[in-house]
DNA sequence: GAGCATCGGGG
DNA sequence: GTGTACGATGCTC
């Protein structure tokens, strides 16, 4: 027997005659990969017997079950767990493979002798990581036998797995890649039909362009090989050279590895990337997901867009506006549109595309090497594989995160709901924020104040708890509601519990980054992710595909928020504040002539009166805002503003410009009025612009670029039951002869006429003396888009349309 | 207003 | 993989 310590970043399953095995793949302190087999491990779930349940006859049924392979059982045992804190007797059912599992589960639910089942939804690895207590990117030690030394990796098989005390993974090897396609057609992206022509690689001194049509170049990171095949059979080879930890793309879960699939399976060259030599994987459809077992595949742009996009400031999670951001640099600059020519006259022009090939690798390199912490930290907390947690969305993350605290609380793990519980919740509504809804209008000296992480202050200073409502007449009645809830104070509940231990713990990192003079980027991870998890509760409580779902607490904890914020809003009020807006936790003051002191004494005396770890703050100062009102008719008001800070910061909230299926000249349009606004407060120079912008649509000034819309066929044109503009435009085109394909992007203009809009469609190339229908794209576009931020100025559609000689067709409106 | 369809990211 | 994205918004009828 030996023992190797490795850094686990992997875990998968197979199972086959009835042998269920466990591989885990990492690195070892010595810099190998390695990949340890373990068998001892077998599936389970638990069954509650009732209360006329004979447990040896049970035993006997459930054992005879071995005679329909399907339900196979290999045996039982007793074990205890708790329900809400209550011990309970629980037989472990011990099966042969995941898969089966359930099955046999819901099998034997209906027998008479069976109360309740447990723990049959789990995914067999989240529970192999729960049971064996594992922590991904850490240390664990594996007891066993030395295999094989494969080209690939060392092979173990485990007899015995420990957890080591946390040690985490350091210089974890990440390659990025990007591929540049063959697209003659503009936009349309076909994988059966073109080439992959361009790919590039950036690791930790690692540079590579490879590509097969050969131009004079001096640079050493271009290599020619002599075609597409040639260049797939390289993608391979440096993959399982370079032997990454991690291999990252931008939206390569949709795009890049996908298509290299598609052209490697064209070619016949099996991907067997995996360390195991399993076949790269590719999702269908919508959930595209590519995975390499023993390399973690994440496609930065998810994890980026779901997990740190919501703290971000940009509107949009392109590449180039995220390296922007994160990176304060930008992509290389080229036009695209003519890679396709450049690339059929062998222009010297592909140096250049090689090199923006291969800024894109390196862009998505440093983006992942920027956000590893928070990879490591979020998979380290929540006990999530880094390839999973970085694909899903939050209520995932708490569930993964409150499903492994289950085993210290010994509790058991509910079950996810049926889809007809699913249904019930969708349908149930509670009441949810208060909102104060803003006057519409432009306002100078706003201070901002929130109550500081709201909903997990108030779930831990009321004990919004399943297990502590309404179990004695103890706990404060919550205000507002019909039904009486009390949540009792005497016993902490489970979710209570968790929260207090995530702040607690992210209080202690706060105070160690607070000594540090350089700050350490792991631990500043590990507080963002505390943070975002006790954020997370609330909506988990409430979530319809919830494991701890509870109507009651959710409504409780939207109650509480209720009555705090009106609470503060009167007090502000009766201090001499004029609130203009409210939201949730947050209220918009008028200085009224106060000072910013003031305000921060007011925050004080407020913060004297809260509970528990509630906590008033104060947000900042802003010179000038303008408040909107919220789209006619949609109910109830909605953030949507745009302020800016002394230093002429603008922060746009709620104003939606960015679809593809909006034409340039509407966001354009959008974008400046809001600018001229808050920096010039100028009515007037806003109405000019806007005339001049409908002056320009009515003399067909403006360019088919800006007027051109694009949306993309999801599906075939023929199943189409609503028929779009664009469909309308495609079935001619497939008339005509052209190739249509899903996934293309329509491009079409709207031309005059009295016919419905899917009926004046045309793709600029069929407009010929057609002109664009510039009332279409006043009253439909550009109108639209500004309508609510004039509305502030008591601006009408008609004081923007009129005031100018050429009133045309539109006059009507 | 309901219900269907699309967007995003990628060349 | 003991799972099948998702939340927002526009267009048609």
């Amino acid at each position: 027997m030996v023992k190797v310590r490795f850094y686990l970043y992997d875990i998968t399953y197979k199972s086959n005659n009835g042998d269920t095995v466990i591989y885990l793949f990492g690195r070892t302190e010595q810099g190998d990969k390695i990949m340890a087999l373990d068998n001892s491990i077998k599936p389970y779930f638990l069954l509650q017997e009732s209360a006329t349940a004979n447990r040896e006859d049970l035993v006997q049924k459930l054992k005879s079950l071995k005679q329909d392979d399907e339900l196979q059982i290999i045996s039982t045992e007793s074990i205890t767990k708790e329900i809400a804190g209550k011990p309970i007797n629980l037989l472990r059912i011990n099966t042969i493979t995941p898969k089966t599992t359930p099955k046999i589960a819901r099998y034997v639910r209906d027998w008479d002798e069976v109360k309740q089942i447990y723990e049959f939804d789990i995914p067999f690895v989240k529970k192999y990581i729960i049971d064996k207590g594992l922590i991904p990117f850490t240390l664990i030690e594996v007891d066993g036998e030395l295999v094989e030394k494969t080209k690939k990796s060392l092979v173990f098989n485990a007899k015995e797995i420990t957890q080591l005390e946390e040690t985490t993974i350091t210089n974890t090897k990440v390659l990025a890649f990007d591929i540049e396609t063959y697209n003659p057609d503009g936009k349309i992206i076909n994988p059966q039909k073109y080439p992959i022509i361009m790919l590039s690689f950036y690791g930790k001194n690692f540079e590579k362009v490879i590509t097969w049509k050969r131009f004079k170049t001096d640079k050493k990171y271009i290599e020619f090989v002599d075609g597409e095949r040639e260049l797939l059979l390289r993608f391979k080879e440096i993959v399982e050279s370079y032997n990454p930890d991690i291999i990252t793309g931008y939206f390569s879960d949709g795009f890049d590895m996908p298509y290299i699939h598609d052209r490697a399976e064209k070619y016949k060259i099996p991907l067997n990337l995996g360390i195991d030599n399993s076949k790269l994987v590719v999702g269908n459809k919508d959930g595209k997901v590519a995975r390499i077992k023993g390399i973690v595949h994440i496609d930065i742009y998810k994890f980026i867009k779901k997990i740190i996009g919501p703290t971000m400031d940009t509107q949009r999670f392109n590449l180039d506006s995220v390296a922007e951001e994160l990176l304060g640099r930008k992509k290389e600059e080229v036009d695209l549109d003519t890679l396709a020519e450049a690339w059929d006259t062998c222009s010297p022009e592909l140096e250049r595309f090689a090199y923006y090939n291969l800024v894109d690798s390196l862009l998505v390199y440093d983006l992942t090497e920027k956000v590893l912490p928070n990879i490591i930290e979020l998979s380290k907390i929540v006990k999530i594989l880094p390839f999973d947690g970085t694909r899903r969305g939050f209520s995932q993350l708490v569930e993964s995160y409150l499903m492994y605290l289950t085993k210290e609380y010994k509790e058991i793990i509910p079950r996810k709901p049926s889809s007809h519980a699913v249904k019930g919740r969708i349908g149930k509504k509670y009441q949810g924020a208060f909102v104060v809804e803003p006057i519409p209008g432009m306002y100078e000296d706003i201070v901002v104040l929130d109550f500081r992480s709201l909903y997990p202050s108030i779930i831990s200073s009321h004990n919004i708890s399943e297990d502590a409502l309404n179990i004695d007449e103890e706990g404060i009645l919550v205000p507002g509601l019909k039904e009486e809830y009390r949540f009792s104070d005497k016993k902490k509940g489970f979710i209570p519990n968790v929260i207090d231990s995530l702040v607690s713990r992210r209080m202690r990192v706060k105070e160690i980054i607070k000594t540090q003079e350089k700050k350490d980027a792991i631990l500043l991870a590990r507080s963002e992710t505390l943070k975002l998890l006790a954020n997370s509760l609330y909506g988990y409580y409430g979530f319809f595909g919830s494991r701890w779902y509870s109507w009651e607490c959710a409504e409780s904890i939207t109650a509480w928020a209720r009555y705090y914020i009106k609470d503060l809003i009167k007090k502000a009020d009766e201090k001499g504040f004029k609130v203009i807006y409210g939201d949730t936790d947050s209220v918009f003051l008028l200085l009224n002539g106060k000072s910013i002191d003031d305000v921060k004494n007011f925050t004080r005396q407020v913060n004297q009166t809260l509970p528990g770890t509630m906590e008033l703050e104060y947000e900042g100062y802003f010179k000038r805002g303008i408040f909107v009102e919220a789209k006619s008719g949609s109910g109830g008001a909605k953030k949507k503003y745009a302020l800016i800070s002394s230093d002429n910061k603008i922060k746009i909230t709620g104003f939606a410009t960015v679809r593809r299926n909006w034409s340039n000249i509407a966001k354009k349009t959008q974008k400046h009025v809001l600018e001229i606004l808050l920096k010039e407060n100028d009515r007037a120079k806003v109405v000019t612009y806007l005339r001049k912008v409908i002056d320009d649509l009515r003399n067909h000034k403006v360019s088919i670029e800006d007027v051109k819309i694009t949306t993309q066929l999801q599906k075939h044109v023929e199943d189409y039951v609503q028929i779009g503009p664009h469909v309308a435009v495609a079935k001619r085109l497939q008339e005509k002869g052209f190739p249509v394909v899903v996934g293309m992007g329509i491009d079409y203009v709207i031309i005059e006429g009295k016919d419905m809009i899917r009926d004046r469609a045309r793709t600029p190339e069929e407009l010929g003396n057609e002109k664009y229908d510039a009332t279409y794209y006043i009253d439909n576009q550009v109108l639209p888009a500004i309508e609510s931020i004039m509305a502030v100025y008591k601006c009408s559609l008609d004081e923007i349309k009129k005031g100018h000689s050429q009133s045309g067709l539109s006059e009507f409106f």
